[in-house]
DNA sequence: ACAGCCATGTAACTTGTTACATGATTTT
DNA sequence: AAAATCATGTAACAAGTTACATGGCTGT
């Protein structure tokens, strides 16, 4: 995480900023998705300051009130940039921990969340289409992050299939002691 | 997000369980990564009884505190379960953000931070590989985890490649004008 | 006796996030 | 004049996370 924070601070590297810039700059790069409420902003450059990495003393020739990078801000942004993005980091993914209890839980269908699932990634991974069709050539930050989420739902929908297959065989392997070859047994094709 | 939260609902709803033991559980169905620390164990659960969610009077024929759920603890995992994972629900990914900022910001490498990342990405990868021989047939869960992470990270490396060929392409069409087509320009080949 | 696990909890903190208040400037 | 946008901020809270304190019980 951190997103915010780094984000604020890689933006202010390129120059000084005022906070409602900086919101209009991390939105239109990242584009809508994940929309950044201007309020926090606010909070994230106080906190910031607070540490040390940024300035916000002077006003600019309209009454904004301009950001700077400090030292320690320069170093903690380039430290980001030149260090991997580790899983270990990252937070639960929410749909992991979601399938691996579904499938002891009792009372739960995990077909269903499967296919629940599945329905609304391939939607998602339609949305994403059109905006990709929509959004110009020029704007290159925003059309790699869509590709990303494109990439990432792809991998989400074939996961999906994956865990219906082995959900499939390891039910097989568990319910009936191993079938006869000759007769391959029809499982109940609806419901 | 609220992984731990509902995670720790979904453990609850198979049979009451005690703080220790909901640790021990989560842990086993998710596997190491993402260890959860058994302090949040309390946390969460003091917040759940605190929301209504649970209930934790009762003690154990040993001296431990069972909790169990409440009916708008169940409505509200059954939900959980119900609903799709949103990828507008989701925090927002940080490689995302770092590569969308590194593009433009000055005196970053965005060659590097691709290459930086893809290394790390792949380590990631034979880690889980090696994990996966590991872990037995039995614990489905696990699996089930395992094999996401290994869909996530191979769709990261695909996206990295995919970044850097785009980047490639930008950089053609922004700095030479467009070459004659008789003398297909050798790229250099290394470095 | 000591190490180590079982077990419960609390204090303190971080980041993310929203709702609200307030005013200036610009557009309609 | 009203509506929209620019601009700055604050209060309050949610969820995640860790470090620490405390005690019982078990095996060596």
């Amino acid at each position: 995480m951190m997103s915010v924070r780094h984000g604020l601070l890689a933006l202010l590297l390129e120059q000084p900023r005022h906070g409602y810039e900086l919101r209009a700059e991390f939105e239109r790069r990242t584009g809508s998705t994940w929309p950044l409420n201007v309020g926090q902003v606010y909070t994230t450059l106080a906190r910031l300051e607070r540490d040390g990495a940024v300035e916000g003393g002077e006003e600019n020739d309209a009454g904004q009130k301009q950001y700077v990078l400090t030292g320690p801000g320069r170093a903690e942004i380039e430290q980001w940039f030149a260090t991997p993005v580790r899983r270990e980091s990252r937070p639960r993914d929410e749909l992991s921990v979601k399938l691996a209890l579904a499938v002891t839980a009792p009372g739960v269908d995990v077909r269903a969340v499967l296919q629940t699932q599945r329905t609304d990634s391939l939607r998602a991974l339609q949305d994403y289409t059109r905006l990709k069709a929509r959004a110009g050539e020029d704007d290159l930050a925003w059309l790699l992050v869509l590709d990303g989420l494109v990439f990432q739902t792809e991998a989400e929908v074939r996961w999906l299939d994956h865990c219906e297959s082995r959900l499939v065989r390891a039910r097989a392997a568990a319910s009936p002691p191993p079938a006869p070859a000759s007769v391959p047994a029809r499982q109940q094709a609806h419901r």
